[in-house]
DNA sequence: AACTTATATTATAATTATTATAAATATAAA
DNA sequence: TTTATATTTATAATAATTATAATATAAGTT
């Protein structure tokens, strides 16, 4: 984790931002939760817990300062919120959701799974992909499992 | 299009809604500018040329309830506003977009593209999927001409 | 270590998007 | 035509996000 936080530190001062120590507490929130996908209030509340005299607009404006160097994404599950995920250390692409629409459980898929479509995307389009966003909604294993069993 | 509209009424009667002038004026609106990719205020402001009575809440309501029956879908492109896109008629699902980071403009692309990846998500994750949002982005074609015209 | 300066934060206030409410209206079925 | 229900209107309320101005701070420089 300590790697981590040092590196991004380096990324901020290199495009010439401070890591103030607000940053770095939402910095560990994210990391610290990172199978998590949170919205900008709920990182506000749990670094408040750590740093309390932290200011909502604060948290905002590092989420999205983040987003700009592609440390964390910002997605939309379509709940109104906007949520944001820690990009997999050197990944190249935005990892992919499973969204269960009986649980609201969200999964990762770290695989690509996408270079095939991406390059039918680009010879037949002729769109030069630079990143995706890539979601299922449907039912998770565990909801299906449930399911049977109420039949039973 | 007066076709369309008849069955889409006949969707909204057999799930016992009633197709009021309002909801069909959003209709006519969405059908008019499939194309688009209008937010609810476009479409409140586009309906009220024709039907200036009409408000912006019963616009929302409306488009909720097309999303519900699968007439529309909605979707995010993470610029803060939710729009709200005619689904392809006989569509199983949801087509997929090219949005362009230089000029903003979307593409829409109706091939399937996902058959593949939703088998192996399927089989490797046990993850029923029901419906998918995929997006790319990248440059557009006409940007990378623009783009390289720039440098000659 | 103090100084400087651009950058960042705080504590609001403002804005924007969306949803809820209650009264009035319209619609389909009896 | 009556009745019951669904729908709309015209707000008001809420929720998410962004802007503002005064104050504070990180990090490079003397």
């Amino acid at each position: 984790m300590e790697h981590r936080i040092e590196r991004i530190k380096k990324q901020l001062h290199s495009e010439s931002y401070k890591l103030t120590p607000q940053r770095e507490a939402t910095l560990r929130v994210l990391l610290e939760r990172e199978e998590d996908h949170l919205s900008a209030e709920d990182v506000y509340l749990l670094v408040k817990e750590k740093s309390p005299e932290i200011g909502l607009a604060t948290v905002y404006r590092t989420l999205e300062l983040l987003s700009e160097l592609k440390i964390v994404d910002k997605i939309n599950f379509g709940d109104g919120v906007s949520r944001y995920d820690l990009r997999k250390e050197g990944a190249k692409h935005f990892h992919h959701h499973l969204v269960c629409i009986e649980c609201g459980s969200v999964e990762e898929i770290v695989n690509d799974l996408l270079e095939d479509v991406e390059k039918i995307v680009q010879s037949e389009w002729g769109f030069e992909v630079q990143d995706h966003r890539l979601t299922f909604h449907g039912i998770c294993k565990q909801c299906q499992l449930a399911a049977v069993k109420a039949t039973q």
